[in-house]
DNA sequence: CAGTGGTCTAGACCACTGG
DNA sequence: CAGTGGTCTAGACCACTGG
């Protein structure tokens, strides 16, 4: 399988950007050039123009050309961060407490999640962070074995599942939901809140090149985490 | 200048989606079908559909078809949102209503925050948001009225602050703060819930090129809004 | 005027899924 | 096997921008 051609255009003038031959406000080079240049036709060379137009990249105005967008697009804010080094960023110690670490057998909904047959086997894990010992966050991930096969196998006490996961089955796509809940007993008891104290969570699900990895619940006790971003055109 | 026929084929499905004839997991037309109905090539129908598969609505598979996605998409995280526009996407009728709308002056942390004297005069507006009657948003802001003069002009009843503000002093940065709190018992009763739940709090400041714009906390009820992301490589 | 991007056609070959 | 979506071609006409 080789990679189409038109990614091979859209990763030229994407990586000129980045290393600052094109900057913004920069001419990129036309549709009909870039036909004449990669020797494909003009429905190719469009379709990789496009593509970075739709992600914010290109600023494309007809009887002009296609130019570097003046301002960094903003959905590459939201991270997939790592906890461990988040806290260790603050400056703070950071600890993980394992919960459960386990195999399940999938649910006809949590398959439809990871693309996998229901009834198939999942890799389980349950972890609870600290920082400067106080619990900050409450991990919840299922993963897809095919991805991942010694996620069981790791110490999570040395390295986070997101840091693990990042390693075996780098990221391509991500997608979140961010919402506001409260928690049941078992987990208020292990995040040291009670039952009526606000979460911030975090569903997240990640894809790699090959597939879904998996499917994670981030629980943090709202008075001690947060979400943050800043941006600029 | 006529609709594009792809933008029309586009249209009939996601009116079908929402008006529940396509439901969740069900397959929508495929391309060669979409062809024939509407007497187009299948690069157009295939345009009508992969647009709607970029937008998340639909999951297509080579060899299957194209399905509509179990989970509808959600706003994208940290975009700077107009509430009116999200609600009315999600085909819901919106309102307002207005509970404060008033000069005042400035706090010495109100003041640092827009970069103004201590004591100047600010605008400060209190919004309740609606979706279907129901509450979905308290936003309190301040303005300086230095970028926005005739802000207690308006009526937010048609317009949104952030649709004025965005129209007066466009936008060119912005930094966001998300957190799980609770709300007192004033808020609480406009947004037609108790003390105990849990909202998800955004607190945003704006600027434009003359300088800080406003200042806004925007309170949600956990079990009616949420915020989501998607991205890809 | 030549050049740009926006839309569209009528074909093609491919890998893949299901029956 | 027929059907699906993924990629690609070599054309076409259009509205628009600048010189």
């Amino acid at each position: 399988m080789s990679t189409p051609r038109f990614i091979i255009i859209k990763n030229f003038i994407e990586d000129k950007i980045n290393a600052g031959e094109f900057t913004p406000g920069d001419r990129v080079p036309s549709e009909n050039e870039l036909c004449q240049q990669f020797s494909v036709s003009r429905m190719t060379a469009r379709r990789a123009l496009q593509s970075l137009n739709d992600e914010g990249l290109l600023i494309r105005t007809p009887g002009l050309g296609s130019f570097v967008a003046k301002h960094r697009p903003i959905s590459t804010l939201l991270e997939v961060r790592n906890i461990a080094d988040e806290v260790h960023e603050r400056g703070n110690s950071y600890s993980a407490k394992i919960i459960t670490m386990t195999e399940v057998e999938a649910t006809s909904q949590q398959a439809a999640m990871l693309n996998v047959a229901a009834g198939a086997i999942l890799y389980h894990s349950v972890i609870v962070h600290f920082e400067e010992e106080i619990p900050v966050q409450w991990e919840d991930r299922l993963v897809n074995p095919a991805l991942a096969a010694d996620y069981l196998l790791q110490d999570f006490n040395t390295i986070t599942p997101n840091a693990y996961l990042s390693k075996v089955a780098p990221l391509t796509e991500a997608s979140h939901k961010i919402e506001a809940t409260l928690v049941d007993q078992t987990i208020a008891s292990k995040l040291h809140i009670d039952t009526r104290s606000p979460c911030l969570q975090i569903s997240r699900r990640t894809w790699s090149a090959a597939g879904i990895v998996s499917i994670a619940t981030l629980i943090h006790p709202g008075d001690r985490y947060c979400l943050g971003g800043h941006w600029k055109i």
